[in-house]
DNA sequence: TGTTTTGTACCGATCGTTCGGTCTCAGCCT
DNA sequence: AGGCTGAGACCGAACGATCGGTACAAAACA
C-alpha cells in the first residue's frame, strides 16, 4: 500500500472538517492505519498529509477539468459547459465541498496558504485563457475567471450553509452563459 | 463588566479563526479574563459563547443592515446602495470575513449548524422581501437574495483566500444594479 | 536474509472544563 | 459611624481527555 493508497480518504477527510476539525486519530481510523504508519507514509506528519492532499485534489482538478479546459478544438461555451459537468461530479451536484474553500478558513500557515492560493489562480487562469482564446479582452478574462470561481465557491458554501445544493447547482447551470455573455 | 463587554472581542476571534481555531486560552488573552472567569459569563463554556457572539452579530446585522433595507420609503436601488455600504464597513472592504462563512466549515454541531443557517436566511429574505415591494414576483426574488449572499460570500471567500479585497469591492459595486435588473 | 510496514506503548503539550477561593462593593442592621 | 452579609466579578491551579508526534520491536514481505 502506497501512500497514494490513502489520498482519496484524507481528501474527503480534509475537504469535509478542514485542518482543525481533522486529527490524526480520524485519519488512522479513516486509512485502517495506525499512527506510526501514518508518520512512515508521510515523515512530515499532519502538514505533509494535508499538502499531499491538496496536490491530490490538485492533480484530479488539473487533468479532469483544466487540461480539457485549455483544448483548442472547441467552441468555448462548450468546453465551458464540460467544465462545468466535471465540477458538478467532483463537487457531487453541491453536496461535497471544494477543499479549497474549505483550507482557506483554517488556521494560518504560509505554505498551506500557498498551496490553496496556487490551486485557485491557476482555477482562475485557466478560464480567463479559454476566454482569451474566444477573442475576450484580457482584463476582462481575468475578472470573469474571477467571477466563476467566486460564484462556485460562493453557492458550495450557501449549499453547505443551508443543506441544500440547489443554489450550487442553479449557479452551475447558468455559469457558461454568464461568461460568454457578449460573446 | 458584563458578559455584552466582551462580545466584540469574541466576534473578532471567531469570524477570523472559526470553532475549531480559536481556544479558551485565545479567548483569555483577548478579553484579559482568565479562563474561569469565562466561565462566570459564560455558564454554558465554549459553545454558549460562540452562540451568544452569533447573537451578537446577528443583532448588528439586524439593526444596522436589515432594518435600513425594510424602510419604505425608499427607491430600492438606494436601499440596496445603503445596504451595501454598510456591508462594506462590516467586513471592512473585504479585508474581514464573515463570521456566518466561517462557521459554515467549523464542526458539524446542531444548534451552531441552526443558528448560522437562520442568520443566512433572515438576510436573503430581507433582499428578497426589498424586491417584492419592487414588483419582482416572489421565486425570483428569492433567487437573487440567494445570489447576493451566494456572491458576498463567494467574493469574501476568494478575497481572503488571494489576500486581496478587490474581488469583495467589485462584487459590492454591481450588486445593486444586479439585482435590480429588469427592474 | 534484509527491508518495508505495522501495532503498541508512550511522550509532552494543549484542549475544554471545574474546583475552591479572593476581592470588591452595595445594602442592611445595630 | 461601624460591622455584617450576600452577590457578582474574578482568578490560580488542577482535572481528565485528546492533541500531534516518537521509539521500538514484532510482523510481513522481498
Amino acid at each position: 500500500m502506497s501512500r497514494e493508497t490513502h489520498l482519496p480518504a484524507l481528501f474527503q477527510l480534509f475537504r469535509e472538517q478542514g485542518y482543525d476539525g481533522v486529527s490524526l486519530a480520524n485519519i488512522a481510523k479513516a486509512t485502517g492505519l495506525g499512527k506510526a504508519s501514518l508518520y512512515h507514509h508521510f515523515p512530515g506528519g499532519k502538514d505533509e498529509m494535508v499538502l499531499a492532499t491538496l496536490g491530490y485534489a490538485g492533480d484530479w482538478l488539473e487533468q479532469n477539468v483544466l487540461q480539457p479546459l485549455r483544448q483548442d478544438d472547441g467552441e468555448v461555451q462548450e468546453l465551458l459547459q464540460g467544465m462545468c459537468d466535471r465540477l458538478s461530479q467532483l463537487y457531487d451536484e453541491g453536496r461535497q465541498p471544494c477543499i479549497l474553500g474549505t483550507m482557506t478558513f483554517g488556521p494560518v500557515r504560509d505554505d498551506l496558504h500557498e498551496a490553496v492560493k496556487q490551486g485557485l489562480v491557476e482555477f482562475i487562469e485557466a478560464i480567463a485563457l479559454a476566454l482569451v482564446k474566444a477573442g475576450v479582452d484580457e482584463a476582462l478574462a481575468k475578472e470573469r475567471g474571477e467571477d466563476a470561481l467566486m460564484a462556485i465557491q460562493g453557492s458550495l458554501l450557501i449549499a453547505r450553509a443551508m443543506d441544500d445544493p440547489k443554489p450550487f447547482q442553479r449557479v452551475l447551470k447558468r455559469l457558461p452563459g454568464q461568461l460568454c455573455e457578449g460573446i
